[in-house]
DNA sequence: GGCGCCATTCAAACCGGTTTAAAATCTGAG
DNA sequence: CTCAGATTTTAAACCGGTTTGAATGGCGCC
């Protein structure tokens, strides 16, 4: 009753009230724990598991029986702070949330990202900001603090300054999308270009002369080269320009630009779209005006996301592998990060895909 | 003439750097840099970043100067480590990327915990795996590496063990998803009951009786919901069990499905799908065999995507605001893993969307 | 037996912060 | 002018690893 408790925390457990013993933490061992299960010091644990040489094979031995009797892992975040290696890549987004959710490229990319960044251990950091200041601020941030060893750089602008500031930063960096002359970074991306080809080829031979395009999102690097791409291919192929309507990767921008071609006063018989989801869209605007889909008007679109097969008419599109692209992306950043030069990786190229939504003009 | 550089930096613009120190990454200034300047010791600096009381007006001056001057920000890596708070949540998906990429729900959903993290100074660790064991050391590693404070879980399964798991760890978590009994974690999700229902009636009012569904992979608690849900709904109503078909939440599943209930002796006047891309994908399959849409078949989906208001005809759907959602559960897990205890908060409610994929039977 | 060499092993410093306990300084009352 | 008490400041330990420089031990050789 009268119990004197002049230590609260030590006159809980009776046997042992010389050693002070928390009760509440459930830590996880430490690199101590083992190297004291083992009968070694911590840098002989830290040798065995960084497979350097110098270690005896009794001790190595020890070593390890040590740290799976505990379950023992090292932590990554202490590792960092002393290599001042995060094992974790940076990807930042700047695009407000809404438009985020449009984009069927993003997830495909995170996906190929993760399966090549998961067997080499590393993760992957994300964050969206909105202006471009919160932007720079997350790199600076991402590089000083020790969260990442390397960045993608997405959605590149023609006269993006982000190549320049992760150089500055001496942050390993790596574009998504198409190379640029005079880059400080390198850059991994498939060569739309062919696709296009392919379609405005596939296109021409079933007899359309009048090819429109509906582009992406003006000042991005990828729309532009598509936009490049089909007017290219239409001049290779001997056939005059076709009218061009801007958007913006958005169903909405889609439906609207739809109607905008098919209101000029001599409407393309085939619409080639930047992406498939401005395709879908514009099926559905065709439709919506009375038009059939393919009779009236063929439609190509850009990616194959996963639904363009399921839709009515199943879309001709252009395949890419984004989740191979992100794949090597993700191999190729993690081996600049720890400082290998860059190397050309082939990219499965792009495909294209004939479905229904292509057959020759009514005549 | 001989220009005099004194500036140790200015030897750079030769052609042939064989300086021998290249000096890699920029080393950013640390709290050390930052006392000297101020002419104080290291806790002061510390203490005047933290907000603790005890530092005089004066001290805290010349720091915030200092830091000002020096552009210092803490590092998040050395602070995770002292104080085991890593500020950043982890959001663990066990999925193979193939499938990943087909969900809509997943890039809405992180489009939300970012809005929702990025103001709160907090990141978001992304990992995807493959196995269960995979995804179990996942959050053992996130949470004893020091790289996560807290972890979602989404696509709970109904016998699902993570929720043990992270509670054992001592890890905060929270269930992305509707409540569940005994759980020892708390979860955050909107009541699709209601939606279903008002989905149901909707049909019902317009004359159907044979009312269809075509739900999500099996063993999915949303699925599950979703499934209970129309069935209570049609009870409600007073109409006749409607047929059932099990599907996966993908493109291809869902036209599987569709196909399965359309070749029924009876089959339904209206179908409610679990998810968009699944209704979609049935809105085609329909089409393909000749049924108008909605003349013949009325398609309800569950999500409102951002292409279901694009494809012919426009989609009567259930809409989630997916990315509200996610900005509540960012907010709520950071409260958790900040040591407050569970609030519940109120999320927008499903909204019942009617487009033109439905109409009264035909007679 | 004494010596040098090489292979192991380890104590200690370090990464960049936080936090504690004690020292230093400043008050104001007696 | 003293001294207790409050306020401000700092040195040092710590988080969990890596890395270095020096100590230890075993071995062959003269």
């Amino acid at each position: 009753m009268a119990h004197q408790h002049p230590e609260p925390s030590a006159a809980q457990t009776d046997p042992e009230p010389a050693a002070p013993m928390p009760p509440r933490r459930r830590s996880r061992p430490t690199i101590g724990d083992v190297a004291a299960l083992a009968r070694v010091s911590k840098a002989t644990v830290s040798f065995v598991v960084n497979g350097r040489a110098g270690v005896s094979s009794r001790a190595r031995q020890r070593v390890l029986e040590a740290a799976a009797e505990l379950g023992w892992q090292p932590s990554a975040g202490a590792r960092a702070l002393s290599t001042r290696r995060a094992q974790a890549l940076g990807l930042v987004i700047r695009r407000p949330p809404e438009l985020l959710s449009t984009d069927p490229f993003f997830p495909q990319f995170l996906a190929g990202v993760e399966s090549g960044l998961s067997p080499l251990d590393y993760a992957l950091v994300l964050q969206v900001v909105e202006t471009e200041e919160a932007e720079r601020n997350a790199y600076e941030r991402l590089s000083h603090d020790g969260r990442a060893d390397g960045v993608f750089l997405t959605d590149l602008q023609l006269d993006d300054r982000r190549p320049v500031l992760t150089d500055g930063l001496g942050l390993a960096a790596l574009i998504i999308g198409p190379e640029r002359r005079d880059s400080p970074v390198p850059a991994l991306g498939v060569d739309d270009a062919e696709g296009v080809r392919r379609a405005v080829e596939h296109l021409h031979a079933l007899g359309h002369r009048r090819i429109g395009h509906v582009s992406g999102a003006e000042g991005y690097v990828h729309a532009e080269a598509r936009r490049r791409a089909w007017t290219a291919a239409l001049d290779d192929a001997g056939l005059p320009e076709g009218p061009l309507e801007a958007a913006d990767f958005t169903g909405a921008g889609g439906a609207r630009a739809t109607h905008a071609l098919l209101d000029l006063p001599e409407p393309p018989t085939a619409i080639l779209y930047a992406n498939d989801l401005m395709a879908i869209a514009g099926i559905a605007a065709a439709t919506g005006r009375g038009l059939r889909v393919p009779e009236d008007l063929s439609v190509v679109g850009f990616d194959d996301i996963p639904l363009s097969e399921y839709v009515a008419p199943p879309l001709t599109t252009i395949r890419q592998d984004v989740i191979a692209w992100g794949r090597a992306a993700a191999q190729q950043l993690v081996s600049l990060a720890q400082g290998h030069p860059f190397q050309a990786t082939a990219l499965p190229p792009v495909e294209f895909v004939a479905r229904a939504s292509t057959a020759p003009p009514a005549r």
